[in-house]
DNA sequence: ACGCTCACATTGGCCAGGCCACCTGTCAAG
DNA sequence: CTTGACAGGTGGCCTGGCCAATGTGAGCGT
């Protein structure tokens, strides 16, 4: 019992939910004003100090704007902070990586910069020097976000480093040892990083996008499979993390 | 002279952009312990609420972990700060939205949530309206984002929002209305809205997402057409916008 | 009647100082 | 060796205040 611990939330953070559920909810519309800080204070049962933290918390990740003498508005759409909060599912990570990550691979392929070529191919050396080394390798995230450097579109690679978030918990680790544990997907995944920079250092788009789409691919099979073996073993879930 | 205003930056806007370009240039390190709040205030010249409003942005944007008795600890990479601040393109923005939205509409058209549907075609419905009582529309925003909204999945739904992000600038509005112009472009989106929505619908993804495809290359096309037409009317740029 | 100026209330920006709760390492008692 | 009390360090939060930017309206002159 008890295997929930207790979550501490700060003031400051659920003062901050709060404004963000009331933009979900359409309670405070866009360009609306909010109360001046003091008053907003009182009501939450809050000192402004602490209102602060939260105001300063949700202009930093444009949701609010304030300016002194003038107050403070919203500035962002309920559609932006619509999946805040939001549980996000193994699959769910792995369908945005192949929505992304070939992508990059292609847009890579066509810039080709020199110096991220340079910094592609030495993420592929150290993963190709461990792997010789040692049989084994930890995680070729290095090239993955080689990749996205090289591809020059912070959008796509602030998406995808959105997405790889997700890859560090203690439980995906795992799952990735673990699917990792088979020398002969090993070695394909490494020819495969081999490959997709080759193609993208010669500039071949479509084909690195290929590679990189079926690496993603073999990967996202061999992780779901260690899920789903995991879920057989364990029929009720009781795995719990929070955030 | 003095083209470029004054843009006042709080002080706790600054303390977080000194944390940030920190750890960008690898000063302070992943799980890195930061000075006592006390100690760096006094370091900074700032005092200790102000230094907590950047720490409590800087913990909502998952870059800062803080805990009482224990310390403020850096929990974000290089990477993933590593495109914050940077100036984004036009070309930039259609090359993730290339990558994401055809995506998201192949996503919808394999989930298919009968409320999802009906949201779907209600924007649809909003869209067609408004073309056949005026003869134009402002944008077709809500379908991009009932699309994404169908695909179900946050981290590709939060991609898109902030790629949606910079077509919010007077500058891209701009463009927008001048590519909307032509009567015939009108038209030709407004037909291929229609379509991506029965495939959608119907659950023919590769379709969905080939239409969709295409309406963004067509309205890529325009947009920078405009861009360009821009350009030569005024060969040296003087368009300034900050934040 | 109209326009302009300027004082003032409003509101966010920032600070000083303090109390409390929590974590961790230490050290003595069992 | 284990256990528990304890103290120092640290973040969480508050009260109260001053300053600076903004916008407004009264009062002035024309």
């Amino acid at each position: 019992m008890f295997a929930a611990p207790v979550v501490v939330r700060s003031a400051a953070a659920q003062v901050a939910d709060k404004i963000v559920a009331a933009i979900q909810s359409g309670r405070i519309k866009r360009h609306e004003r909010l109360p001046p800080e003091r008053e907003l204070a009182k009501q939450l049962q809050v000192s402004r100090p602490t209102l602060r933290e939260a105001f300063a918390a949700l202009e930093l990740a444009g949701v609010l704007e304030s300016h002194q003498g003038r107050g403070s508005v919203v500035v962002a759409a309920p559609s932006q902070v619509a999946n805040w909060g939001i549980e996000v599912l193994p699959t769910q990570v792995f369908e945005a990586r192949l929505a992304i990550e070939p992508h990059l691979a292609e847009l890579a392929a066509a810039k080709r910069y020199p110096e991220d070529i340079a910094h592609l191919r030495e993420a592929g050396a150290d993963l190709d020097e461990e792997y010789e080394r040692t049989g084994a390798y930890r995680s070729d995230l290095a090239v993955h976000r080689a990749i996205a450097r090289a591809a020059r579109n912070p959008v796509l690679a602030d998406a995808l480093e959105s997405a790889l978030k997700y890859t560090e918990s203690s439980r995906w680790t795992d799952l990735r040892a673990q699917a990792l544990a088979e020398p002969r997907a090993r070695e394909g995944h490494v020819d495969e990083v081999r490959r997709v920079i080759e193609h993208i250092a010669a500039g071949e788009g479509v084909e690195a996008a290929s590679v990189w789409r079926a690496h993603l691919t073999y990967y996202r099979d061999e992780m779901l499979d260690g899920l789903k073996k995991e879920s057989d073993r364990k029929p009720a879930g009781t795995t719990g993390s929070a955030s």
